[in-house]
DNA sequence: TATCATATTTAGGCAAGGCTAAAAAAATAA
DNA sequence: TTATTTTTTTAGCCTTGCCTAAATATGATA
C-alpha cells in the first residue's frame, strides 16, 4: 500500500515524463508539486528504494513498469469520480478536480470496479481526458490543438489541455463544452487569434484559447 | 480542517460518550481507536486545545458543542457514504464499513449535500443507524433489543448493534436484514436463548445474537 | 490510615514528509 | 580551460502521530 504522498509524487512523475517525453527533473516535480527540490529528492530516494521510480543522482526520474501501473490506477480514479461527481451528482465541469484529488487515494479495487460499471465504463472524463482501464490502457484519440486548425477546418471539442476553473468558465460563457462543433472562420496569422462559430453565435479567440482547447477533425 | 486522526478521535469520543453515557476514559479511547493511553492523552490535550473537546487531566474528556457537530458530520458522510455503496453499487451490508472509513474523511460540504440528495435523503444507513442532518440531529427511534422481547411479542428488524462481517453474514444465512420481521416463540430463561420465527422459518439464535439485533414494536 | 493496584500522564524517541542553509555536481560563459 | 551560474543533493531541524518506559495520581483494600 503506498500512501498519499507517494501517489501523488508517482501521478505528477507519471504527467511529466509524458509532457517532456523523457526523464523527469527534480525541479520539475517540486515545481509541479509545489514543494522544495531537497524534498523532492528524498521522496525520489524512497521511491527508487520501493522500485517504483528509476531515480540516478542529479540524472533525473522515470517510473518503473509497476510504478506506471500505480500512477495509473490513481488517475483513473481520479478520472472516474469525476464523472461520477459530473453525470451523477450534476456538479459542473469546473468544480469536481479537487474533489477527485481526495477521492482517487480511497483504496478499494472492489469500489473502482463497480464504480466503472456503475457509470457505464466510460473512456473519458468530463475534461475529455482518456479513462486509463485496470490494466494502466487508455483509448487513443486523434485529437489536435483548435489553433493546428486552418481556416475553414471544422472539429469537435474532445478536451481541455488547461483545466482552470477560470477556462472552464470561460468556456461555459461561450457555450463550448466536449461534443461542441467548432469551425474556424478566420485565423490571423500575426498573433494566431480566430474567429470561431460556434451553434450560430461566431466570435474571436485569442491563441491562447485555441491553444487549449482539443478538436478532433476527420 | 481537521487531520485525519482528529476526526477519528472525535468519532470514537463521540460514539463512547453515547455509549457509557458521560465522560470518556482515556483508556477507553485507547481501546476503541486500537492505540496507546499515551497516544490518546496527548490527542486530547491537543483537541482540547483546539476547543473541540473539554479535558481535564484524569478526569476524562467530553465533546465540546463544536467537537460534537464535526463528530456528527463524519460519522454522516460515514452513513451516506454507505448507503450509496448498497443502494448505488450494489455492496453487500457487510463490505461497506471500511470503505466508508476512508471515504468519510473526504472534505466537501458540497459533495455531501449533493451525495444526500442523490440517495433521496435517506434517514438510516444499510445497518439501520441513523444518519444525522447537515446540523447533527437525526431521527430517534424506538428501537429496543430482540432480547428484550417476551414469549410470542414480535417485531420488526430495524438495525444491528455489532456490524462485524461474521455477524452480519450470520443474518444473511438466516435471511434477516433490516425490514424483516421477527416474532418470538419461546425463550430460555436459563441462559437467554430464544427460538425465533422469520418468515417461514423457525430456529434457535444464542442470546449474543439476541443482543446484538434492534427490533421496533408496535 | 497506609498499601497496593490501576489509570493516566510525562519524558524521550522514531518515521514520514516537509523546510532552510550549505555543499557539491553539472551546465554555461568567458 | 577556467570561472560562474544553476541544479541537485546533503545536513540538520520541525511537526504530526505514534510508541515504550518511567513517574505520578487515583481508588480500592486492608
Ligand atoms: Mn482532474
Ligand atoms: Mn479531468
Ligand atoms: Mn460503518
Ligand atoms: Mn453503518
Amino acid at each position: 500500500m503506498n500512501s498519499l504522498a507517494e501517489e501523488n509524487y508517482l501521478k505528477a512523475i507519471y504527467h511529466l515524463q509524458r509532457e517532456l517525453n523523457g526523464d523527469v527533473s527534480t525541479n520539475a516535480i517540486a515545481d509541479r508539486m509545489e514543494t522544495k527540490p531537497s524534498s523532492v529528492t528524498d521522496m525520489v530516494q524512497k521511491l527508487g528504494e520501493k522500485g517504483l521510480v528509476s531515480y540516478k543522482r542529479y540524472k533525473g526520474t522515470t517510473l518503473t513498469d509497476q510504478g506506471q501501473k500505480i500512477a495509473a490506477n490513481v488517475i483513473r480514479k481520479h478520472r472516474l469520480w469525476e464523472v461520477f461527481l459530473v453525470e451523477k451528482l450534476k456538479f459542473h465541469w469546473d468544480q469536481v478536480h479537487d474533489i477527485a484529488e481526495q477521492l482517487e487515494h480511497v483504496h478499494s479495487e472492489e469500489l473502482i470496479s463497480r464504480l466503472d460499471n456503475f457509470l457505464g465504463n466510460p473512456d473519458f472524463d468530463p475534461h475529455g481526458d482518456p479513462i486509463p482501464d485496470k490494466h494502466g490502457k487508455m483509448k487513443r484519440t486523434e485529437k489536435k490543438l483548435l489553433s493546428e486548425l486552418q481556416k475553414n477546418q471544422q472539429g469537435v471539442c474532445v478536451g481541455v489541455k488547461e483545466s482552470s476553473g477560470e477556462f472552464l468558465q470561460y468556456l461555459d460563457k461561450k457555450q463550448i463544452s466536449i461534443g461542441t462543433k467548432i469551425r474556424v472562420l478566420g485565423k490571423e496569422f500575426f498573433d494566431g487569434s480566430m474567429v470561431i462559430l460556434v451553434g450560430k453565435d461566431q466570435f474571436f479567440i485569442s491563441k491562447k484559447i485555441a491553444e487549449n482547447l482539443y478538436v478532433q477533425t476527420s
